[in-house]
RNA sequence: GGGCGCAUAGCUCAGUUGGCUAGAGCACUUCGUUUACACCGAAGGGGUCCAGGGUUCGAGUCCUUGUGCGCCCACCA
């Protein structure tokens, strides 16, 4: 790379080019880095993207995130692997599908046939995937492509059917009818997380299901009501306690209905009547106290969302309709005692909105509760609340631990098979009343497949292993290859929300094909907020187009704005304003390398040791400490605070001060392979952040090997503590004299001369006056005295610091200088005060351990020295 | 109804096991074009750490109650 470093670092110029070299070298697959056979591991999969639209910020933040953990991990020495790949996301895909060509074409997916309309789905496919992985590429993730996997491939194909039969062998996957989440339009079941609740105000009816019934009851629903088949109440209820076990008649708009009155403590007493009309075909809970008492169930509504044959005028009609029906006849026979509008919370389909029907129906299920003797008699459920207790997996934040123990206890079996066409098809084979269930068709004629397919989470909850080569690896509950080499995971970065949906079916289907945990650590983000807290939205046109960012500001200052100020667990504002601000860093940092490289000849870092001065000692012992912190906060997930520091260190201790001294010290030589050290440090410890600046001025620095695999900075083992104090001095004077200079409003230009008292310290003032005089203090003559007498002079700027004080000559004001000094005094003695009291508490000196009482009689000793020569 | 999180400078947030004279970035004020950088440099102003109560020698930090905001789970007959 010959390309010359221009004033303003321009990412567009060095982004493709170092992406490219990274990519030709192999080195983001892990077989190619030539690492010692006992290098420790760190695998990770990317949670593979939806491939339903091109990724927004949310994605970037992932890369981001799941990039610096690996470049981090790869510069420590770990064998690391980051798997690539995307997902089919049946249902999201389907429904962008149907609508893309309802718009385009004006047909439904039964106008087009279902291989047709698949066709289409897989066009669309190839088309979002291509832009996926160019906007991966864009981020700078080094990810391994050679192991790229789709949850719908033929790889994983072969896996989920395995998955099935195997489940299916040992009783774990089983058909069941069950009250189901049933979205009429969708022609779907929808898992609990997928419904959306909305709040609306209904109609809450309270009647009697005709004249002579003894009881009445409550619901939203009256056209329910025609298949119920019991009643419920309390049993502490004395209203209703004569009638408990009593089977009772009615005639309900024409409907005869034989209703058993059943006891069940979770009926409320203090809601509506107190008694409830069980309806176990389409309630919940109602179906669950109809197996308890052995009801018998009544469907009334069909998969159309329509009133089902034998319910007489009713039959055929819409349920709506059905509804004001049987409203009106109730109110014609004046059954209806109360009419109230209450707040309900409609469920309904996340995907299109329509109201949800629970509906009995024939579906495939995953038992959470089935004992597996494999597993040591234990069920899935029991074996992956095992992994979170005991911290075999551990989650970051700690707190979600408590949210995924909670949810794991109460979660019931998994409904895994969607009426939908795009997805993995179920491995099972139909004739007449013969069922075959097997990987693949069998032999003989008119088997038909299961029409369903599966959840997309079945096919997402194997990611772990499907991608590592399962089941082909693993033979004879044995793990071979890429399986046994990288299984389980060290890490999974992932949102919050993915607790239930994605990580605990992950969990359990390790544990059931491999009796593993799938990954040691959850690192859970936040949401990207807009910058005013709220989602990003296409409709509310507030989103922030990563391309977009990335062409203004460079991929690097896009990352940094989404890693530093970003906490676990906590959600993230983003804004244009904030990568412009990281934007200005990144220059900062090109500016500084730019600085360091003219200044060297041969790029050469091994400095005399004996040679260091004040200054390199200061910011040598600076570097050891960033060195030492960095890395333990990184290696605690602490990302966040470890840039910061890095920020620290590079812009106001290497930049604002150690380059400025350098301008004004000897030793050039020595001072520059100094600075090439430091240089080549920094860029280390920021490479896992922001990548493509790093690597691209490692380049200009004449090494033979990448950025991407040279090695994590070691801390030195000297200490230069006490030379950091000494300079730390300095910097206290020379600040001290560039803050007298802007209160008394002394001209830019002015020169002033200084007399500088300094009893303990006058060597090392003498040294390091070149110092004082050059680093924007305007002083041209400076004198060093140890000794009050010394001093002659009559007008002058005070400033004190501890047992040192200051004299300016020249430009000086002094009303100006009172008002300072009893600044500066009022200051000083509410400092005494408050120490002083603390000192007289008799508790405080006995209780408070002896190093702080020192420290604290130390300080006021300081502050007493200070005041008295500002009052002298 | 059950649970979790947040509340600190104008804004966005740090603040590890209690030791704080409470920090950073942005914004703001004043000054400065000095040969790495104006996407810059220097100096500065700005806080009852949501409110009440408690524990402690000492509370932004721990306990408790309350208020406001956000989220999750359940229920809504």
């Amino acid at each position: 790379m010959d390309q010359k470093m221009d004033k303003t670092y321009n990412p567009v110029l060095w982004e493709d080019q170092i992406y490219e070299k990274w990519e030709k070298s192999g080195y983001f697959n892990p077989d190619n880095l030539n690492l010692p056979e006992n290098a420790p591991n760190y695998t990770m999969i990317l949670p593979p993207p939806n491939i339903t639209a091109k990724l927004h910020i949310g994605h970037s933040s992932v890369m981001a995130i799941e990039d610096l953990f690996i470049r981090y991990h790869r510069l420590c020495g770990y064998r690391t692997l980051w798997i690539p790949g995307t997902d089919h996301a049946a249902i999201a895909t389907q429904n962008v599908v149907e609508k893309k060509i309802l718009a385009e074409e004006k047909k439904t997916r039964h106008d087009l046939g279902r291989e047709k309309f698949l066709e289409k789905v897989w066009e669309f496919l190839h088309e979002t995937q291509a832009v996926i992985l160019k906007q991966t590429r864009k981020m700078g993730a080094s990810i391994d492509w050679s192991r790229t996997a789709f949850t719908l491939d033929e790889d994983r194909k072969r896996a989920v059917n395995k998955m099935f039969v195997d489940m299916y062998k040992e009783g774990i996957i089983y058909r069941g009818e069950r009250i189901v989440n049933w979205c009429p339009r969708c022609q779907s079941t929808l898992a609990d997380d997928e419904i959306e609740y909305q709040e609306q105000k209904a109609s809450f009816y309270t009647f009697k299901y005709d004249q002579n019934f003894p009881i009445a009851i409550s619901t939203t629903r009256p056209e329910t009501k025609l298949g119920d088949t019991a009643i419920a109440v309390n049993p502490k209820d004395e209203r209703y306690k004569k009638y408990i076990d009593q089977e009772l008649s009615a005639n309900f708009c024409g409907q005869e209905l034989n209703l058993k009155i059943i006891a069940d403590i979770n009926v409320d007493m203090n809601f509506g009547t107190g008694a409830l009309g069980v309806t176990p075909a389409h309630s919940m809970i109602d179906s669950q106290m109809a197996i308890k008492n052995n009801l018998k169930t009544i469907k009334v509504i069909d998969e159309e969302g329509n009133i089902k044959e034998n319910f007489g005028k009713f039959s055929g009609q819409k349920v709506l309709v059905a509804r004001k029906m049987i409203i009106e006849e109730l109110q014609e026979k004046n059954l209806i005692i109360k009419e109230e509008e209450i707040n309900n919370n409609l469920s309904t389909c996340y995907r299109c909105g329509t109201a949800i029907e629970p509906l009995p129906s024939k579906q495939w299920f995953v038992s959470v509760d089935t004992k597996i003797p494999r597993l040591g008699n234990k069920s899935l459920k029991e074996k992956a609340i095992e992994a979170g207790e005991n911290k075999k997996i551990e989650f970051i934040p700690d707190r979600f631990t408590k949210r995924y123990l909670d949810w794991m206890t109460n979660l019931h079996d998994w409904c895994i098979s969607r009426q939908i066409w795009f997805g993995h098809e179920i491995p099972v084979w139909y004739r007449g009343e013969e069922i075959y269930v097997g990987e693949e068709k069998p032999q003989g004629k008119d088997w038909k497949q299961d029409p369903d397919t599966l959840d997309t989470w079945f096919s997402s909850g194997m990611w772990t292993f499907s991608t590592l080569g399962w089941p082909d690896n693993f033979q004879n509950g044995k793990k071979l290859n890429d399986l046994q080499k990288f299984h389980p995971t060290q890490m999974l970065e992932t949102g919050y929300e993915l607790i239930t949906l994605w990580i605990s079916r992950m969990i359990m289907m390790s544990i059931f094909a491999l009796d593993e945990i799938p990954f040691e650590k959850v690192y859970l983000h936040g949401m990207v907020l807009d910058k005013n807290g709220k989602k990003m939205s296409k409709s509310k046109r507030n989103g922030i187009d990563p391309l977009d960012m990335i062409e203004k500001f460079g991929t690097d200052s896009l990352r940094l704005a989404l890693l530093l100020g970003n906490t676990p667990g906590n959600d993230l504002r983003m804004s244009e304003e904030k990568i412009a601000g990281y934007r200005n860093f990144i220059n900062k940092l090109w500016n500084i390398s730019r600085f360091i490289i003219s200044k060297t000849n041969d790029f050469s870092d091994d400095f005399d040791p004996q040679k260091l001065s004040l200054s390199d000692k200061w910011i040598l012992n600076k570097l050891n400490k960033t060195i030492k912190k960095t890395s333990l906060d990184l290696s605690a997930y602490k990302f966040s605070l470890s840039g910061e520091e890095l920020r620290e260190f590079t812009w106001n201790d290497l930049a604002d001060w150690y380059l400025e001294a350098n301008k004004f010290e000897k030793d050039e030589d020595n001072k520059n392979k100094v600075l090439l050290f430091i240089l080549k440090n920094i860029l280390k410890l920021w490479h896992p952040f922001i990548p493509f600046i790093t690597e691209t001025i490692w380049q200009q620095l004449g090494e033979k090997q990448m950025l991407i695999v040279s090695s994590w900075p070691q801390a030195q083992e000297v200490n230069f503590d006490s030379e950091e104090q000494s300079f730390n001095i300095i910097q206290e004077i020379i600040m001290s004299i560039r803050n007298a200079r802007s209160e008394h409003r002394i001209e830019p230009g002015k020169k002033l001369q200084a007399i500088i008292l300094s009893p303990r310290n006058k060597e090392l003032l003498e040294q390091q006056s070149h110092l004082i005089k050059s680093l924007k203090t305007g002083i041209n003559q400076i004198k060093i005295i140890g000794d009050k007498s010394e001093i002659s002079a009559k007008k002058n700027i005070f400033i004190t610091l501890a047992d040192i004080e200051i004299y300016l000559i020249g430009g000086f004001d002094e009303e100006k200088e009172k008002i300072r000094r009893d600044k500066e005094i009022a200051n000083l003695k509410k400092m005494i005060d408050s120490i002083e009291n603390k000192l007289n508490n008799q508790n405080f000196v006995n209780k408070a351990p002896a190093e702080l009482v020192a420290q604290e009689k130390e300080k006021l000793n300081n502050y007493k020295l200070e005041l008295r020569k500002i009052l002298n």
